[in-house]
RNA sequence: CGGGGCGUGGCGCAGUUUGGUUAGCGCGCUUGACUGGGGGUCAAGAGGUCGCCGGUUCAAAUCCGGCCGCCCCGACCA
């Protein structure tokens, strides 16, 4: 491409809405402008680094046995309402309805939609596995879009569907996407941390998320020091905390705490450290209303108490009805003398603590020296906390959880037969019984993606694209636009170049060249070459590598075979 | 939705507290000349509903009210 004839519209100074390198450079670099809060316009560079990503998934999935389809972005409202999602996926989906008063949605996700098209085709055994996938558009209406391409309400994503006859077919069409990710990520140079995750508002399990270990990251994801385990904070799993040691009243005593209605006011008052306390959330669950305990310096993690309650519908009470409850304003609620019928669930470091001080279910007061079994009856031990940086690892006996930011770029999981059931995906068994195919689920964010690369490859000068993902594998740069001998040279590189296949910039323009040097560095080809001087001089061609600042002299007959050379390694 | 910040030429900003000529500066842009190895120099230019609406006032970028938009933190989340 000359760059003479290309939209290349770089900016000197960032905008000053982006704040992190992804967002400013992409912005700086002109490959991608802003159209309304998270939602971005690629340009001509950005749209290339988009189809390289893409061509490394449609090849990575392809290989995989995936096939390609493309579905709409308008999705009817019927279909939604048969997977019981129109009313609860979070966020909401972005509504809108026709002239004739049909109602669709923007599609967020795409299970009700694959899961339509296959069941009307579906009939016997023998058309199973298949596994299909697309590239397309998805919009979810956040409630705060961030980070540039990090978090956009319209965003490309790469969805494919697995649909087998049985649980062991799934776990194969699993595999296969797993690995295939495995492959698409080290392709484009990315280093992943595949991590256990929540499933959220798709369902399923085996839920495991391909993490990208980002400074501006907007995930928490906890890895053992010492083993190999890995998780997003949703569902973190740590060792209870030692105990703490009794203390000296050894019983329960009722202590008067006017007004404190925190964990930290009830410490300041009593003279307590927060571990030596127990916090009592009240929770309305499928199953009346249950009380979960954790020490008040852990952070309740309501995933794992849905989890623990078995409930959809979970939700914390509201102060009318904490004050139903307990008898007391919101603040002052405890485990001892609850209602029978409020549900009792515990996490497991609750269990290692004695003489410990809870609220007494009456306003302004709490209990000192309470103990479990003593005062109150646990029903139901659970894991509760949210895990802390420094938390003993569950998994091994010496390594503790170290946590790291990071940004999702992909996630896979196991999504059984709820789609399926609801949309009628079925087909008959090789004895003539109706069967239901069982599903799996695999994301790729392929916008997120590219905020990832540029995150993960970058200097104070610009993007450093790995060879895989860059708009141009090599730039030239034609110092002396007006010199007809260099111009020709350069042209023949140019020529060379792109007939040795190479994706190449040639900056032929009449700049100065300081902002030829400036703008290659913004826009990172992993190879420079620079035509000038030292070409008309030695008859040479100045090679430079992006990533490392390696330079080398090339004679011109040399200069293709050199420039691939160091594409290798790029 | 809660908290915070911002909105002045394409981009980055000053000016707003304390209302008062013609709203400035840097970059970018146009033209010309010089220059030609890291966003170069000089000269001459163009470009502004000061986010929008309303109000106060002799007078509003500046004060008041409402609204809109954007960013950050939080809540939520593949």
């Amino acid at each position: 491409m000359r760059a003479s004839e290309y939209y290349i519209p770089t900016l000197r100074e960032a905008p000053a809405e982006a704040e992190i390198p992804s967002h400013r450079l992409l912005l700086r670099g002109g490959f991608i402008r802003p159209l309304a809060a998270g939602i971005f316009t690629y340009l001509p560079f950005g749209q290339r680094v988009l189809s390289k990503v893409e061509q490394i998934i449609r090849e990575e999935m392809n290989r995989a046995g995936a096939h390609e389809v493309l579905m709409s972005v308008l999705h009817p409202r019927e279909l939604w309402e048969k997977s019981g999602r129109w009313d609860t996926f979070k966020p909401t989906p972005l509504r809108v309805t026709d002239r004739a008063e049909r109602h669709f949605c923007l599609g967020p996700t795409h299970e009700e939609i694959i899961t339509d098209l296959i069941a009307m085709d579906l009939d016997s055994y023998r058309d199973l596995p298949v596994t299909l996938y697309q590239i397309q558009v998805k919009f979810r209406d956040e409630l705060r879009a961030r980070g540039g391409l990090i978090r956009c309400k319209e965003f490309i994503m790469k969805d494919a569907y697995s649909f087998d006859t049985s649980r062991e077919g799934l776990d194969r069409s699993y595999d296969a996407m797993y690995d295939a990710y495995v492959r698409i990520f080290e392709r484009l140079k990315l280093p992943m941390t595949v991590v256990e995750a929540e499933a959220g508002s798709i369902g399923g399990t085996d839920t495991r998320e391909f993490m990208l270990l980002a400074e501006n990251g907007e995930d928490t994801v906890f890895m053992c020091d010492s083993c190999d385990y890995a998780s997003n904070a949703e569902c973190a799993t740590s060792r209870p905390a030692a105990g703490t040691e009794p203390s000296e009243q050894g019983r329960r005593e009722l202590v008067d705490t006017p007004d404190a209605k925190t964990v930290e006011q009830v410490c300041e008052m009593l003279d307590v450290t927060p571990d030596r306390l127990v916090k009592t959330l009240l929770f309305h669950t499928d199953n009346g209303f249950a009380a979960a305990l954790v020490r008040g310096d852990r952070a309740l993690n309501e995933f794992k108490l849905a989890r623990a309650v078995e409930g959809d519908k979970m939700r914390m009470a509201d102060d009318a009805e904490v004050q139903d409850l307990t008898g007391a304003r919101v603040g002052f609620a405890g485990p001892v003398d609850l209602p029978e019928d409020v549900t009792i669930i515990a996490d497991h470091e609750v269990r290692e603590l004695s003489d410990f001080v809870t609220g007494a279910n009456q306003d302004d007061a709490h209990f000192v020296g309470v103990n479990v079994d003593v005062d109150f009856e646990v029903d139901q031990w659970a894991d509760l906390r949210e895990a802390c940086h420094g938390d003993r690892c569950s998994e091994c006996d010496t390594g503790t959880l170290q946590a790291r930011r990071a940004i999702e770029l992909a996630h896979v999981f196991k999504l059984g037969t709820t789609y399926s059931e609801a949309l009628g995906a079925t087909f008959s068994d090789s004895e003539g019984r109706e069967q239901v195919a069982v599903m799996g689920c695999y994301g790729v964010g392929v916008s997120r993606i590219i905020a990832g690369i540029v995150e993960h490859y970058h200097d104070d000068d610009g993007i450093i694209w790995p060879r895989e993902s860059a708009p141009f594998e090599a730039a030239i740069l034609l110092l002396s636009p007006n010199d007809e001998e260099l111009r020709g040279i350069a042209d023949n590189l140019y020529d060379e170049l792109q007939d040795a296949g190479l994706d190449v910039l040639y900056d032929e323009r009449d700049l100065s060249p300081g902002i030829k040097f400036a703008e290659a560095d913004l826009l990172g080809s992993p190879v420079r070459l620079v035509v000038g001087r030292t070409t008309r001089n030695e008859g040479k061609v100045e090679l430079r590598r992006r990533g490392d600042g390696h330079e080398e002299l090339v004679e011109l007959e040399d200069t293709v075979h050199a420039v691939l050379s160091l594409l290798e390694d790029a």
